[in-house]
DNA sequence: CATGACTTTTACATTAATTGTACACGTCCA
DNA sequence: TGGACGTGTACAATTAATGTAAAAGTCATG
């Protein structure tokens, strides 16, 4: 089931939503001030974000892009005030998939909700354990085995191989990843990259000299089958 | 440059859009009837489609239907009458992927439209095969079928591929594709473009001494026939 | 503040791709 | 038909990219 996190101050506008958005199927949960708010979504396995714009204390800007920095595939539909056409521009530049005017029609807030979810679910899949040859990973516990054997990764390898796996068969380049993964803007090298490879093919594969996993694609950069 | 095409029966609306959007850079073509719209939308390449739901003749919903038929890429924004909420939601089911509602505000309507350009992109990127004969590339995942049978090509071998299936049918001489391609601004020799197609021909064709895809022009240079 | 784990850079070895050359071959036109 | 020109092709030399290990730098932890 989908849960929706509606921030919302308006009272009577939030249980409405919620009443609505349960009857449709989803489980909602609801918070009036953007602080708490803020804190939920970042920290709450949640499917999509319904937020208000205008919100006593922190701004809804704010909480989006603060939201979006730590979980960039969680789709936000914004709640904007009628008319404020600033808002609805900007709203997407702070990364807003979508957003409605107040005041919404259900029906229409519906169909977005529906829409949007169509969309995320095609690209997106936030898998916490993922099997691949004779690997599996599990990303909540930070554990690998590798034929059955425990392996010891470090974070960077953990993030690497989940970008990795977010992205398979498609060739990735190096400037690409370290910016990603790494999230730099400047990059010094790439060797490093070439390292990092190099360390996750001995752990992971049964002949890191000939690896059947993390190819390497010469001129442009890695990819990873599963 | 991304070419909209725009089917709206108010002419001072239609001729607003044409001007705004083509102060945003777009190339625009419009249409005021239904069924010219429908044909127009059918036969020219164009990136994005933005129709009136209510028009004379032939419905908007019909429309869309239409073309989704036989383009279900070609992403449409519905332009509704305003409080018409079952067009909105009847929008999305008959494969628009947008919608704004008259009257409705410029800003709102650039910022759907360049959301849903960015949305096309991100797709297209990770699914971009091309095939003809019976040769499939896939330059995302830097592989190539021949008859079904995978072939290594190299990363430039790519990018002139790349460069051909862009120019389609046209003759490119030497100088042109060691520019455009290599990047070069002082040519050497051009006999280097001669080896590359030489390999080409030889990882693509069927019988590459007798080459039917990437053919010599003598004098001016190559050409490429899907 | 010293230790160890992790990350990044550096340096060198290895491998693959790219380029230029030489020459053979084919085509066009007098 | 023959020679001038452009192209096809094989091969060698060069250049570039990657693999790899080890050194240098960072960071957190006790």
């Amino acid at each position: 089931m989908k849960t929706i996190l509606v921030i919302e101050d308006d009272i009577s506008i939030l249980r409405g939503l919620k009443d609505t958005l349960e009857f449709e199927g989803y489980s909602v949960i609801t918070e009036i001030t953007g602080q708490n708010g803020l804190n939920l979504a970042l920290e709450k396995e949640i499917d999509m974000l319904l937020l208000d714009l205008m919100l006593p204390g922190i701004n809804g800007h704010e909480i989006c892009r603060k939201v979006k920095m730590k979980k960039k595939d969680l789709p936000i539909i914004m709640i904007t005030a009628k008319g404020s056409e600033i808002d609805k521009v900007t709203g997407f530049d702070v990364g807003a998939d979508d957003y409605v005017t107040k005041p919404f029609s259900i029906p229409e807030l519906l169909a977005r909700i529906r829409a949007l979810f169509r969309r995320i679910d095609d690209t997106i899949k936030t898998e916490s354990s993922y099997s691949f040859g004779n690997v599996s990973m599990d990303f909540n516990k930070y554990e690998t085995l590798v034929s059955n054997k425990n392996v010891h990764l470090s974070s960077k390898e953990y993030e690497i191989m989940n970008y990795f796996i977010n992205h398979p068969n498609e060739v990735i380049n190096r400037v690409d990843l370290l910016q990603k993964v790494w999230g730099y803007d400047i990059i010094p090298t790439t060797r490093t990259v070439d390292n990092h490879i190099l360390s996750l093919r001995k752990k992971l594969e049964t002949t890191p000299s000939k690896p059947e996993h993390i190819i390497s694609v010469r001129g442009v950069g890695y990819k990873f089958l599963p």
